[in-house]
DNA sequence: TAATATAGTTAGTCCGGGCTAACTTTGCAA
DNA sequence: TTGCAAAGTTAGCCCGGACTAACTATATTA
């Protein structure tokens, strides 16, 4: 089995898309899979065979698409990572919401798991600062406008 | 002509390969190119040939491969991207030297230009807080002893 | 309940970018 | 100067992951 196997970007896009739709509010549909991704219908398709193959997914043709405890819990991991750089950029860097998403799902397939969990802790470290009244980013941003504007 | 198109991931790095053997020492060899880029000698070709119609670099069979100027611009704007990502990385997150190049070469290609320049202002940001005394990475890798240890 | 719209699938294609095997060119050493 | 090893190229293959077109299943609603 390849069960064990590293998910490639492609497959961690859906199996996030997955897990947001879901948790969102009802059913994962494939339609509204391909329009979250920006794919054809078919290509979703050939993704769930491999996930469900992967034993991420519960799937059968025409069928409901589920997750398994496994695809749940790796889903989790994708999706936190993907919550921690858009904390990054947008909070952090002060990029603009959409690009700052944008980069997000672009960037979050190629944190290994000790980038991705010192960058966590990163973001956890920023947030207690801030809490004491030492907002980092901020005073980057500051930082940036001088070196834009002035 | 696809002359002003987005480099591939893969395009990247090939780029930037060249660019680092022809800057280390003397000229870039297809050879050197497969062997740092761990891909076979075959595959540099086909690369070559793709990097040469882009006029990124000058190319003929058997011949010398050097970067036209095009080429060395974009090729700086590279290395300089995987810089940045490598000392944050190592610098500020304090991972392991090795992982943290690992590390940049993925991600390197996924930072937008928004991200980019403001990547580099947040880490040029810092290290004038290193210089006033206040080294952000050193207090977050404490932060990050009492977490695993504390 | 039958007709049709919508969702999903299949088949077949394409493209990027790897690979190996076999061939050609180049360059060094006898 | 020739002769062989090393470097480079070509041809042909594979794989992942997109696409379209055409088909099938499902759902809606008249």
């Amino acid at each position: 089995m390849t069960v064990h196997d590293q998910l490639s970007a492609s497959l961690e896009d859906y199996l996030e898309a997955i897990y947001n739709l879901s948790s969102d509010n009802r059913i994962a549909r494939a339609k509204d899979i391909a329009c979250q991704l920006r794919v054809a219908r078919a290509s979703v398709t050939g993704a769930l065979r491999t996930l469900a193959q992967r034993e991420l997914i519960n799937y059968k043709p025409y069928g409901y698409i589920t997750l398994t405890e496994r695809g749940r819990r790796l889903a989790w991991k994708i999706v936190r990572r993907h919550q921690i750089l858009n904390y990054f950029f947008a909070q952090v860097l002060g990029v603009e919401t959409t690009a700052a998403q944008e980069a997000a799902c672009r960037t979050e397939h190629t944190l290994g798991p000790e980038v991705t969990t010192r960058m966590t802790a990163f973001v956890e470290f920023i947030r207690r600062k801030q809490a004491d009244g030492q907002d980092l980013g901020q005073s980057f941003q500051q930082f940036w406008s001088l070196l834009r504007e002035g």
